[in-house]
DNA sequence: CTCAGTGTTCAGTG
DNA sequence: TCACTGAACACTGA
């Protein structure tokens, strides 16, 4: 379940888990794909013994700072995910990473997709992927005239330019619909033909779906009811918002968009 | 059997 | 070089 609010949620699971723990025992899955640049074998050599310093998150992307370095950072892909037990018996299928702290808890990371990604850096924050990412949705937006001059820049489809995270890092699919729609903005307009004002609707209402998303844990059954989200999903030419009007679905951005062109422009 | 999917990267094109 | 588009990646479930 992974845009900005998960990864966020999982910040704050890790903060308080494992900050300030030592891991005393750490066991990883062989898998190429999901270790990037390392091996299974070489992140639980290293981690074992580690003290956990503290937890980051930028856009989708988390990182623990350890006692020494490298560190590790970690993305959840489409179906990445994070699993906190104390009994050995209770690892999770399609665990990729278990570690085991000195009071008893074990965190499994998991992925069943395998797009997420394990990697040890020496600074995170300064090197790829997460040194490419933009505005943080949650934390980092700047004013109104500052986006407007990166978005003026920009003839892709407002979407696809919501979607790049060297732009607006943390925003995923279903956040850029729900933006879209709340704002009233289409998805088709070119990103530079926004006006002053529609930029500082666009970061307004970004703001406050992340925001929101992020209070409530990532908990989507408690978003509020006027949200597009609860009516988007599947490509049904039924589909209606909460005050009734027609969904349409098509691909923008190289991705399905979920919109309503009566109140969209 | 086919297709879509809460994500990212890379090749090809202009 | 840059911006943009579409395919590819791996796997599940409808």
């Amino acid at each position: 379940m992974p845009e900005l609010p998960e990864a966020e949620a999982a910040r704050r699971l890790v903060q308080r888990v494992l900050v300030r723990r030592r891991i005393v025992a750490a066991a990883a899955q062989d898998d190429p794909i999901v270790f990037a640049g390392t091996s299974a074998r070489r992140v639980a050599a290293w981690l074992r013994g580690r003290r956990v310093v503290a937890a980051r998150r930028k856009g989708k992307h988390n990182w623990l700072e350890l006692d020494r370095r490298p560190w590790l950072a970690f993305h959840f892909g489409m179906t990445g995910d994070l699993h906190v037990y104390r009994r050995a018996e209770d690892r999770p299928a399609f665990w990729k990473l278990e570690l085991v702290t000195d009071d008893g808890r074990r965190v499994a990371f998991t992925d069943v997709r395998r797009f997420g990604r394990i990697r040890l850096l020496r600074d995170p924050a300064a090197e790829p992927p997460i040194s490419r990412l933009g505005f943080d949705a949650l934390a980092g937006l700047p004013g109104a005239a500052e986006l407007q001059a990166v978005l003026r820049r920009r003839q892709a489809p407002l979407k696809a330019v919501l979607l790049d995270q060297a732009v607006f890092a943390g925003v995923g699919n279903w956040i850029a619909d729900e933006v879209l729609y709340q704002a009233a903005l289409s998805p088709r307009r070119k990103a530079a033909s926004l006006t002053l004002a529609e930029v500082a609707r666009l970061r307004r209402t970004l703001h406050a779906i992340v925001r929101r998303a992020v209070d409530l844990r990532g908990d989507s059954d408690r978003f509020p009811a006027t949200w597009l989200f609860h009516h988007r999903w599947g490509r049904n030419a039924e589909a209606r918002t909460a005050r009734a009007e027609r969904i349409v679905h098509e691909t923008i951005g190289g991705r399905t968009t979920a919109w309503v062109p009566t109140r969209q422009r």
